[in-house]
RNA sequence: CGCGGGGUGGAGCAGCCCGGUAGCUCGUCAGGCUCAUAACCUGAAGGUCCUAGGUUCAAAUCCUAGCCCCGCAA
């Protein structure tokens, strides 16, 4: 038997720290994680403590080498990396560009886990837009990373349906668990040459645009079958928010935390039909959404039907 | 010390600035109305006003400290 399989892995956030955790954690693989390298700490949370990035936390827990570069192209960074002696590289939601001096380090190359099936929905949030534009179906690409972005040949392929009930967060779960999963299966296939890569068709290539907070304003004007979309896409981040008027004159930012499409209900959008204990009733662009569960500015998560118990509901916008 | 909102019957809120009878919408229970109803009418029960101190004749309300929840921002 050869030596294992020298691996470097790059990520950032939760599902990178799934996959790395799969690549670290079993015994008597083929291959062994030989360095580390995620985004640098940030301050986030209610009082923007500096929070250690998911991968860096995983990889400290097991006692892996952990770099933190600022630049990617930092050429120090890159000594570093060299040093480890890497055979391949397993990016995944890395979150910075990798410079060729970098991607030409591994001899067998860098491989990036993305999460959608290319060449449709390259960029930076494939899972939320494939729900928001109502794919059918998505799944994982393993790639070879070129200087393009997200334009290598692909090397293997795993689908799954987008479920009616599926959210950003369910999606990116489950897609995470089969990223996980594809690259454990495909790296000593990569290594023994038994993977060819295809280049990716030049039709049907579109990108995803790196999601903002103002993606999760709710569009009232919108059909209502469009706004459940974006809603389960947006969830758990950005989330779906709107502003309300009372009756009281008061207008402030509300959370939806729960909304269904009504058919067979329409009226001026923005504009309530109907409140009952179901929920409050609005019209969209093309019928009505129920909304079922809101959060006020420093309130916590209600029912919609309490929250109009609380607060004279007028209009929403 | 990043900015900010909040803790009042079972739920959601008002009252607090300008201390002095516990208020509103809903729910619950009872009765009524109705062919019937989640609709409507009448009535009732249900609250240590987050906690601990302080000021005061008197504190939900003013002062101090603490606990808990949350939004923004990242």
């Amino acid at each position: 038997m050869n030596q294992p399989l020298r691996v470097v892995f790059m990520g950032t956030p939760v599902i990178a720290r799934v996959i790395l955790a799969r690549l670290a954690s079993q015994a008597g693989t083929p291959w062994e994680v030989v360095g580390v390298v995620a985004q640098p700490d940030k301050p986030s949370g209610r009082h923007l403590l500096v929070q250690p990035p998911p991968v860096k936390e995983e990889a400290l827990a097991r006692g892996l080498p952990v770099l933190q570069p600022e630049k990617a192209r930092d050429p120090a960074f890159i000594a570093a990396v060299r040093a480890w002696r890497p055979d391949v590289a397993i990016v995944a939601a890395y979150g910075q560009i990798l410079p060729q001096a970098l991607l030409d380090v591994p001899p067998l190359g860098c491989l990036n886990i993305h999460t959608s099936l290319l060449p449709r929905w390259r960029g930076a949030a494939p899972i939320q837009w494939a729900i928001a534009e109502g794919d059918p179906e998505t799944g994982v690409c393993l790639m070879r990373m070129e200087a393009g972005l997200d334009t290598g040949p692909v090397l293997a392929t795993a689908r799954t349906v987008i479920r009616p009930d599926d959210t950003g967060g369910t999606l990116h779960d489950r897609l995470a668990e089969m990223g996980a999963a594809l690259v454990a299966e495909s790296l000593p296939r990569w290594a023994a040459g038994e993977l060819s890569p295809v280049p990716q068709p030049a039709d049907g290539i579109t990108y995803a645009r790196k999601i903002t907070k103002e993606d999760g304003r709710l569009d009232w004007t919108l059909p209502a079958h469009v706004i459940e979309r974006r809603a389960r896409a947006f969830t758990p981040w950005p989330g779906t928010f709107c502003k309300v008027q009372g009756t009281d004159g008061t207008s402030r930012t509300l959370k939806i935390h729960g909304l269904s499409p009504v058919a067979y209900a329409s009226g001026t959008p923005g504009h309530v039909i109907d409140i009952d204990r179901d929920g409050i009733l609005v019209a969209c662009g093309h019928d009505a959404v129920r909304l079922i569960a809101v959060q006020p500015e420093g309130g916590r998560r209600m029912t919609a039907t309490a929250y109009a118990a609380g607060h004279p509901v007028a209009t929403f916008a």
